[in-house]
DNA sequence: TGCCAGTTCTTGGGATCCCAAGCCGAGTTT
DNA sequence: AAACTCGGCTTGGGATCCCAAGAACTGGCA
């Protein structure tokens, strides 16, 4: 059976980060589901997940209305998650048996230290270095030992760029060094998590989890600032349009 | 209109919660309809939204399961909120125009203090005393800029317990000056909080809210371990059984 | 007696129908 | 001419029907 709302939602959820509605749009039932061929059920179905997720508010007369994301709202979205991450890493610090997965963060590092050293950033190696990244993340929220920390930053990485592992290219900037080199940064810091997980010295693996998320927003920052009136769509471009799917 | 599926969510929340059902036990669309006196459409609605909360797995086949939460899903949870409200008070400490906000706490500070010191832990009285609570933590969320911790709080909040302010009383300890002690050192705590806020300073005002919830993690764990094999449903005994309606 | 296969029944998902509540427009009255 | 009211049309929510998938039961065969 496998309910079909779910990626209906997926559906309806690109199409609002990809600017397709307006601030405000009136949302139907019955169009909606006459433009993806279903019915009006699963399409309420969908819209109540994405009510939920605040990209659609449901007003009190008819009519869902849409709430399109600001980049500001992205950003937010990006400082929460950190945080929860530097408690993901602190926690998993205090863990007796996070032995057994170190392994695979040092894999994560690993690939991703070759994959830099290639200083080719056509789609693919970005693809693997995504991967790489998401990896080393996951494997974090996964054994801190806290199903909470996990679940919820799983629910803000709804938003589509988030869920790639936080990561923002600059196309319009063809320096394939200085691309790089931020990256290798980026790497060096999850050495450090490593170390300090392995070490389980907490305060200092929350501590650097929590600057190699600031550093991502204030990258953001600066990347918002250079080119003027960026839109969402815009950074998504960036990430996700990557990916072929993700 | 206004739709009934939420508030039938919170209904058969309120049952699991409340140890109706036995973990793992299947839930039947049809079944629960017939309970509630509505259609499969609405409780489908509902379950859906269980589902997003985790209190309800929906396995590869057919059939709803119920995932009772422990009371290590409870602390887990308390942790994530308490780190939140850390970020939260960090942020609000950095907001320019917190003076605005900053007689609601101050409010709530005292009359929570004017209630302690009645020196009385009657049901009505613990209710005005969650409210000023409450209305102290609501403040910080709302007040400190970022819409996605504020929201993503809320969602955790769903657990019962949780909602109330994050506050436990144990009714079976009739030592009431302990219990005020206690409550007593909490508003101390608040009122730190409110002096780093409002001189801005944000590391003090996070370690302070980090310290606070740290508290209550530590109060619920000993209560654990004093009273053995306390169940959820005992938990929320002791917390939102005092309140007529939340 | 145990295992496998076929059939039936249970149950969840989707489609459709119906109803009620808003919103809009037209017509009438002041 | 403007405002108010009434009626129709839009639209979301709920109920019911239908279908498909899965689980359980039964019967047959080894």
């Amino acid at each position: 059976m496998e309910a079909i709302d779910s990626e209906l939602a997926d559906k309806i959820r690109v199409d609002i980060f990809g600017g397709k509605y307006a601030e405000g749009e009136r949302l139907s039932e019955a169009q909606l589901g006459e433009v993806h061929s279903v019915s009006r059920t699963p399409v309420r179905l969908a819209l109540r997940l994405l009510e939920r997720e605040g990209l659609v508010i449901r007003g009190k007369g008819r009519g869902y209305r849409v709430k399109n994301p600001t980049i500001a709202d992205i950003m937010q979205a990006v400082q929460v998650k950190g945080h929860l991450e530097s408690l993901a890493a602190r926690l998993m610090a205090t863990q007796p048996n996070r032995e057994q997965v170190l392994p695979q963060m040092a894999d994560a590092i690993d690939t991703m230290g070759d994959l830099l050293n290639l200083k080719d950033l056509s789609d693919p190696i970005i693809c693997e270095i995504q991967q790489a990244n998401e990896s080393f993340h996951r494997t974090i929220l996964d054994s801190c030992g806290n199903d909470c920390v996990k679940y919820t930053c799983g629910q803000i990485s709804q938003l589509p760029m988030l869920s790639i592992g936080t990561m923002v290219f600059d196309q319009t900037v063809n320096d394939i060094d200085e691309q790089v080199f931020r990256l290798l940064l980026g790497n060096a810091q999850h050495k450090v998590i490593y170390k300090a997980i392995k070490d389980g010295d907490s305060v200092r693996a929350e501590s650097m989890m929590s600057e190699h998320s600031h550093a991502i927003l204030e990258y953001i920052q600066t990347f918002v600032k250079g080119g003027d009136n960026l839109t969402v769509a815009d950074l998504i471009a960036y990430t996700a349009g990557h990916l072929g799917q993700v």
